[in-house]
DNA sequence: TTGAAAGCGCTACCAA
DNA sequence: TTGGTAGCGCTTTCAA
């Protein structure tokens, strides 16, 4: 007798104990283990508010809490989304995690999270992110190979690209719209009176640094605007302040630099001015992203934005349209972005440019 | 004949479906279901060459992998650590992200990732993590209750906090010595002829905050420097931003701001230059972290550091040591940072300062 | 409303 | 070296 009281004591303790299994639950409660199961699946189903009672008691007690893998096992759904993200620290991506992971809790999905290191193709990640039985797997910031990606979504896995787009009708991807971005931006620098540009590229198999140079050069050939200079970056801040300092060195240098995204913009900005060059007087200097350090007091990026918000909610839709029927034929979704007027680039600054967060 | 062809083609492009299981392989290579298992199991266990290969043929030719969560469901293993992260946007989580995740694969451990949103505490996360049966629970950028905490400890998950302290016995931590940081911050200030001091705090509940203001006000009051100043802030570039202009108001203005971390750093210098005050020549400002950011050409931040992978290192240890041995005594592990000097505090620059930015 | 029993796809033990 | 078989902890019929 003692010795249970104890024995109950210690259980209260312990808010939640992995060893509990819901037959233990069911011995304690005096049901069948059917009951306990009952009680804790979500529809809610049929159990006497006595019963129910009781089981909660004896759940209480002893710490117990299903066990999601073995639910996972009899209902053959994991509700666990895979999200494949090459660089995290790329300052565009953890608002993009976090905002993906907070969307898809708020729907009950878990996410497992793989990165893929150097020396680690994303395809290679591909087969180990599906053995978990993931409902579907999101891809970010990483390349895929459309044969990777095509085989794939033939396993039964909907595979949906974020920011990347593949040429494959079995891959569905959600992107900012880079084409037009690039030409918006082509514009801006046109309209403001600049007369030598360049292009700072990001990683040159990227889609999205490719769409947005073609769109750029697109819009500077409509103009006839042939002479500009591009260089290749990294989409980092270092490869962003090498490439500008390097294009001080033209004949003719530039009055106005595209990048291909904020972070390179940012270092092109230092390199710029570590060499004396002030933006925007001597050159302009606009971005991609609209990433919080672009409203920083000494950047003052003018950028066009990605609507990330936008693009998430669109990639869980698109996510969830693909979990229920897998075999519909694939779309890609473009979501515009929008002119981020700061003060980086001359002749366009929106009355007082203090636009500084905060 | 034609038709089986046609039958094993199709298959071959299918690099894996999931709804092939052992048994499939185990008819088609003309074996048991155990030998199947016995391919695919780690050891590579007794298993003739011949047979091996004939499994492995008929994998592929079905696009066969293991399902995890039915291993998971026999091991009761399920080799998944869960990260329990709050604010990935701050700059400093990124990183420390991107670095689990790599040393946890590196060791084929997967990652399950929660955040808090605002309206959720982390201790409403913990029953939801533990459900999923992680091997361990990694709680960084988030304050658990001790209660929490040590429930489920007890219920035999180890739970580990990165970057912060909470007092309880069952539960093991690795930080950063934020108390020596604290204790840095005032001598290097002291040091280099600083006589008005301030600091600005990060969010008040937070041990890490708690400690670098500790360190400060103690190395202080050992230096007889009594009358300093603080501010509130909550991490972030606005807070230090705001905190930074409110310091200017005091009717001696400070000449050197200790930051809790750099990001308030950054907005303090941003703030300070907004209303016309020159860094460091009017006022020093020095934080905590060492985040990319710091290095950039407009801040040149004089900062303390986390040595970031030593100490995902040692969590990863007292990690896997604690899933061998959960009842083993806790213990908190605190590593030293070092000194980075850039140019944002005066009288201590190393070198040329390149600070441009005005 | 409740209970019994058959799986989910694997691992691991025991025999052969 | 292989095959048979008993679970892992749950959900979900089907009967009672």
């Amino acid at each position: 007798m003692v010795r249970w009281r104890e024995k109950a004591n210690k259980f209260q303790l312990s808010i939640m104990n992995r060893n509990v299994t819901s037959i233990d639950v069911a011995k304690r409660a005096g049901v069948s283990q059917s009951t306990v199961s009952r009680v804790f699946s979500s529809g809610s189903p049929n159990v006497s508010s006595e019963v129910r009672e009781r089981v909660l008691q004896a759940s209480l007690e002893l710490g117990y809490r299903p066990n999601a893998i073995a639910r996972m096992m009899s209902t053959r759904q994991t509700n666990i989304v895979g999200i494949l993200m090459a660089t995290i620290t790329s300052p565009f991506y953890p608002y993009v995690l976090e905002k993906f992971l907070k969307e898809l809790q708020a729907i009950d999905r878990q996410v497992l999270l793989f990165t893929a290191s150097e020396n680690q193709s994303v395809d290679d990640l591909l087969p180990l992110a599906l053995q978990y039985q993931v409902d579907a797997l999101i891809i970010t910031s990483a390349t895929l190979s459309s044969e990777a990606a095509a085989a794939t979504s033939s396993g039964g896995t909907p595979v949906i690209l974020f920011n990347r787009v593949v040429s494959d009708a079995n891959v569905c991807s959600v992107c900012a719209d880079n084409l037009a971005g690039g030409r918006l931006a082509a514009d801006v620098l046109l309209d403001s009176g600049h007369e030598k540009l360049a292009f700072i590229a990001g990683i040159e198999n990227t889609s999205t640094s490719q769409d947005r140079e073609r769109g750029f050069a697109l819009r500077l050939h409509e103009r006839g605007m042939a002479n500009w200079v591009r260089r290749a970056g990294r989409y980092t801040y270092e490869s962003g302040y090498a490439a500008a300092q390097s294009l001080l060195d033209e004949t003719v240098p530039p009055d106005a630099i595209f990048c291909a995204n904020d972070i390179m913009a940012i270092g092109a900005i230092d390199g710029l001015r570590a060499r004396g060059v002030r933006v925007p007087d001597d050159v302009s200097v606009i971005g991609f992203d609209d990433i919080p350090m672009a409203a920083w007091g000494a950047y003052n990026l003018t950028t066009i934005s990605q609507e990330v918000d936008q693009m998430i909610q669109q990639t869980i839709s698109l996510m969830l349209e693909r979990i229920e029927s897998p075999h519909e034929p694939c779309r890609t979704e473009r979501v515009a972005g929008k002119l981020v007027i700061r003060s980086s680039v001359r002749n366009l600054t929106t009355g007082k440019s203090d636009d500084i967060a905060g």
